[in-house]
DNA sequence: ATGCCCAAAAGTGCATGCAATCATGATGCC
DNA sequence: GGCATCATGATTGCATGCACTTTTGGGCAT
């Protein structure tokens, strides 16, 4: 059964900064372009500049923060084809992860996916916020009962990141059908039929992808700079572009 | 055409570290179980420990390096089913990455994967950890030819696992077949032929897989604690593990 | 000799301090 | 009034220092 979280290596003052950052951003507390200054993230963790440093550095290195030399670390804004190409590999690996699953379930492991699912039905009316939580998941629970810890770990960092995208690009957040979604497959699973099961993740995927990415090249808010690009026809001095900037960011 | 290391986040000490160790692995000049102190590299690197420990953080991020509490960083030790399990990965993003590149690859591309064949074939008689390290560099130059960041990042970081691997259970190296399997591949590519493509390359990583997985649950060597798990009916004293322990380790 | 126990040595965990770099508001010039 | 320049505060980059844990080697009892 591995080890339950994977990344908490050095002690566990990091690993709690990063789970805690981690569901801050999954939570869309912290939306994309947030910055995370190292004495905010230590005062309020309790710890030194080096540890939150640390922390920083793990998520940077699962994508989920940047870092920029000399400059305060942010959470991670991916674009518009990162985001593309982040769902594409996420539809492979999880095609993978439903065929290896089909049929091998247990009834105990069957009925937590159900549990989860009933949680995300709960939760429809409430916030965005918990139902993507809950959402998200929903696929690392499936992850993590392949017990590929590699899987469990590379099903995790992209489902965060597609969390960023969402909540980049994703509107309201439709999750009505998607909790539909997973009850099928967790069905399909049931039976048994890896073929059926690999269908519907990939078609479920595809629809979440859609609903975030398709018929809408407009990254809608965050950085002004990106949404002004295509109308920076003038040249602007160098001032007036660092003023913008600063305007975008706060 | 997105940076071209990925992972030299913080300033470019660490990622200097970081190159260096994961070329040291990859060429199994380090091999799985090495002890890597902070302060040795730091001297080694001319930097301070702290800067040492950051870069064995994202080392141990990206699974190439095991982190213990108060305890030497070792390099890490992929077990057996760990080794099938990224293996599998593998081959799920390796075929993504040559159905998204067949018949779309310019002439200089194609001349340059096939100027990196030649570059293996030359290696052939030569030391095994530079006929490694070449054909490792051809898959992940294959990956940046997808031009996705995230593809690039996760199989630069599977393929180095696996290089691990291959020194924990592969002997030799017959790299005669693995060299004309990249000359098919490449053709197919020009081709345009995607099914094929994505066959060889399974049916390539296969292979590789095999000769190193296959018909060996002896791990030979490194970790005699391991080696010996098997036998271990007989319960023995504190002191007599930590003995062995430490025989292992040295 | 053999095995146990304890003290010195080595190593990590973490905070702090200082230099370097960036950010921002004030100042002066046009 | 608008724009460039510069000084000050904010923030990172990195090394060092100290406390704590593990390792190791030697002495003591058996």
């Amino acid at each position: 059964m591995a080890r339950d979280k994977a990344k908490d290596s050095p002690s566990d003052k990091v690993g709690t900064i990063c789970r805690a950052l981690r569901r801050a951003i999954i939570e869309q507390a912290l939306e994309p372009g947030a910055k995370l200054p190292e004495d905010a993230l230590g005062e309020r963790f309790g710890v030194s500049r080096t540890i939150a440093r640390h922390a920083l550095g793990q998520l940077a290195a699962e994508g989920l923060v940047e870092l920029r030399r000399n400059r305060i670390a942010v959470v991670a804004t991916p674009s518009w084809q990162e985001a593309r190409d982040t769902f594409d590999i996420r539809i492979e690996l999880e095609r993978l992860v439903v065929r290896q699953l089909a049929g091998r379930l247990s009834k105990a492991q069957l009925a937590t996916l159900r549990a989860q699912v009933d949680q995300e039905e709960v939760a429809r009316g409430g916030s965005d916020a918990v139902s993507i939580r809950l959402a998200t998941e929903f696929h690392i629970l499936l992850a993590s009962m392949t017990e590929s810890a590699i899987m469990i770990r590379y099903i995790s960092e992209i489902a965060y990141r597609c969390c960023l995208t969402l909540s980049l690009f994703s509107r309201p957040h439709s999750s009505e059908c998607a909790i539909n979604e997973h009850r099928l497959l967790i069905d399909a699973l049931e039976s048994g039929d890896a073929e059926k099961a690999m269908s519907l993740m990939h078609h479920h995927l595809d629809s979440v992808a859609e609903r975030a990415l398709v018929a809408q090249a407009k990254p809608r808010g965050r950085d002004i700079m990106d949404i002004l690009a295509p109308y920076a026809d003038a040249p602007v001095t160098r001032s007036a572009v660092r003023k913008r900037r600063l305007d975008a960011a706060e």
